[in-house]
RNA sequence: GCCGAAGUGGCUCAGGGGUAGAGCAAUUCACUCGUAAUGAAUAGGUCGUGGGUUCAAUUCCCACCUUCGGCUCCA
């Protein structure tokens, strides 16, 4: 006899031990149809899972991570069984569920194309229509292998073969589809009431190029027709906000067959947020210490050498010359990142203890060799220009630094309104891989949990992702989303304890003894150009006010107003306002509808009335028209609205 | 680099084996205008580049370049 109890709710008796889905019957009977999964005393678990002694439930539906997780996965168990019978020869490799659907890697003959989603959708419909039972069995090992062996579905022949020995190994099985899988799943399709496929691409076997790339399909899907329209919907306003087709509409950026992939125009208008950005940045480091250095593009391979980077990063630098030849001749090549050049200005004289921490920050531009399929608007480029800093620490200011670099790296997001967008990685090495790294292992192991300590005591929540790491030491990556939820890193400090001693980088302690600093490395706002695409997501292409290339569009009614226009024009400038005439022959209609779609943040009508009482008419992007305005509290009012750096 | 899609005037897009079309933008003229598009006229394209097939290619085929969605990689 054991008592099974919803949380804050009914309980009920049984002395036979029964699935979690049936007492969840007996207990919420008016619930089941929307309960994807259950938490058991706080764990969550397949509706399947089997209860035999005192318990607490609580039913879990789409509004839950994990709930929603099982929809995601039977929904995509589904379209493999339509996939399948619509191509037999279909083999199946992994097929999860994901943040905002789900997607399957198949290896097929035939290729899909776009009519082929409609198809496959189609098809899932039947299926789901038949209500079919999803059966969850556990197989031995050896029989596992065989099941699956026998379906030539050698990927999961692959997967069974390496899961761990004390693995429990499950199928889930529905009509003629029986898949490897570990779960969670719906008792039945049926709640997958609205399904869409978004897409197909290519996708290595186990994510790695030496495999065979797979076709992957990607869809989401969710109980009601609703759901699915209103997300299909946000996507299609996301697009609208797309950097890559927003900035260029804005006039931020451009780019030319003549000059290559990943290598952008900045026009005026994207030139001028990227140098307000950058002179904030210079000016609030050097608040905080920071000193700027202004170091070459390129170096002799000498340079790289020492540094590691001409062992493990070679593949990402452009090499000016013949890369065999580097031992004969010089070869040079485009810097991939500061740190070796900073360590440069480091190394310029004998330093002691007293003269740490020292902090070298630079706007830097930097030459990343990308492969060619992975440039991506202003997100990924093989040129780009970074907040970039060196902090060279004693051993016991380590803490405080990273701490410091952390606390400025927060300032600026919030002043940038993307605070609340971002997540914290700590990346640490992977220990398998040893010749992605420099350095000995006690070594890592030793920095990284100094890392972690300052991680839990700064406060901040963070994932551990193993295998991030940079060559030369772990890091805190800050990640941010952009419009459609793919995550970069936009910020980083990272720990190295590994450059100092092959640059020969020491100071002289107390004890009169020569030792090699540590060296953080960091961003404050990571890449401009990254940045200047992320605000433009975020706003939509509406700069704040502080940001805005142009601030003030000052509109004469006609052709007898535009001197006085320019008067305007001239008064604001001076008052450190960035402002231009709309000077054209237009109805007042037009250039104001064209200043909207060009988001420019206020506007000054000027006609008759304003020139003879000496007034502006402003309008403003967000509020409309708001009326006359003297000249002095307008320009006040702006004024105050940049230094505040009002959102 | 790999899988897939695409590239037609400055921009957004239509067309399609027989010498290319719209809207916006540009230029000129008229209007001198009051809070989201005034009207008319003119000009502008070796249909991404290079090969091939064909009597004929912007259209079909191949290669390359660029862009987009993914994979891998990363700020």
């Amino acid at each position: 006899m054991f008592t099974v109890s919803i949380e804050n709710g009914e309980s009920k008796s049984f002395d036979q031990p029964l699935m979690a889905f049936d007492a969840l019957r007996e207990l919420v009977p008016d619930q089941v149809a929307k309960t994807f999964a259950v938490e058991i005393d706080g764990q969550p678990a397949d509706l399947r899972k089997m209860i035999s002694t005192d318990a607490v439930l609580r039913p879990l539906t789409f509004a839950d991570d994990y709930g929603r997780h099982a929809f995601h996965h039977t929904s995509s168990h589904i379209m493999a069984e339509a996939v399948l019978s619509l191509w037999p020869d279909a083999k199946f490799a992994i097929g999860p569920a994901i943040d905002q659907g789900f997607y399957y890697d198949i290896d097929l003959e035939h290729k899909l194309t776009e009519e082929d989603l409609a198809k496959i959708e189609a098809q899932m419909k039947k299926l789901i229509k038949k209500r079919e039972r999803i059966e969850r069995f556990v197989l031995p090992r050896d029989e596992a292998r065989d099941l699956m062996a026998k379906r030539d579905e050698i990927y999961k022949v692959e997967l069974i073969d390496e899961l761990p020995a004390d693995e429990e190994i499950s199928f889930y099985k529905q009509g003629e589809f029986t898949d490897l899988c570990a779960g969670p799943h719906l008792m039945n399709a049926a709640p997958v009431k609205a399904v869409k496929l978004l897409s197909v691409s290519g996708a290595y076997w186990r994510g790695s190029e030496k495999n065979k790339m797979l076709q992957r399909i990607y869809g989401v899907s969710f109980p009601t027709r609703e759901e699915l329209d209103s997300h299909l919907k946000a996507l299609e306003e996301a697009r609208a906000r797309d950097h890559n087709k927003l900035g260029r509409q804005l006039g931020y950026f451009t780019t030319t067959d003549y000059i290559g992939q990943g290598l952008p125009i900045m026009l005026p208008k994207g030139t001028k947020v990227l140098q307000i950005l950058e002179r904030f940045v210079e000016d609030e480091e050097e608040r905080r210490g920071y000193m700027l250095t202004k170091t070459p593009l390129m170096a002799k391979s000498d340079l790289y050498k020492i540094s590691g980077h001409w062992d493990h990063y070679r593949d990402g630098m452009f090499v000016i010359g013949d890369a065999d030849k580097a031992e004969e001749e010089e070869v040079f090549a485009l810097r991939p990142m500061t740190c070796p050049f900073q360590f440069q200005a480091y190394l310029q004289k004998t330093r002691s203890y007293r003269d740490l921490p020292l902090r070298y920050n630079e706007t830097s531009t930097l030459f990343r060799n990308e492969a060619s399929g992975e440039m991506h608007g202003l997100i990924r480029l093989r040129q780009f220009t970074i907040s970039e800093a060196h902090l060279i620490v004693r051993p016991d200011q380590i803490e405080a630094e990273f701490l410091g670099a952390l606390d400025l790296a927060i300032f600026m997001l919030d002043a940038l309104g993307l605070l609340e967008d971002v997540s914290y990685r700590f990346s640490t090495w992977d220990p398998e891989r040893r010749d992605k790294y420099i350095g000995e292992a006690e070594e890592w192991e030793r920095v990284q949990a100094l890392m972690q300590g300052i991680l839990d005591k700064s406060g901040i929540e963070y994932e551990t992702e193993s295998g991030d790491a940079a060559f030369y030491g772990p890091k805190l990556d800050i990640q941010i989303r952009n419009v459609f939820g793919k995550e970069d890193t936009i910020i980083t400090v990272q720990i190295d304890f590994q450059l100092a001693s092959r640059f020969g980088m020491t100071y002289t302690d107390k004890d009169g003894e020569r030792r090699h600093p540590y060296i953080i490395h960091r961003t404050s706002v990571g890449c401009y150009e990254r940045t200047l695409a992320l605000l433009i997501e975020k706003y939509a292409g509406a700069m704040p006010l502080w940001l805005a290339p142009t601030q003030v569009r000052v509109m004469p009614i006609s052709e007898k107003h535009v001197d006085a226009a320019y008067d305007v024009k001239n008064r604001l400038q001076a008052a450190g306002l960035r402002v231009e005439v709309d000077a054209r022959d237009e109805k007042i209609g037009k250039k104001i509808k064209e200043g909207q779609l060009e988001k420019i943040p206020y506007f000054i009508i000027l006609g008759e009335k304003e020139i003879a009482d000496g007034v502006y008419a402003v309008r403003s992007r967000t509020e409309g028209d708001i009326g006359q305005m003297q000249p002095e509290p307008f320009i006040e009012r702006l004024l105050d609205e940049v230094k505040r750096r009002v959102k």
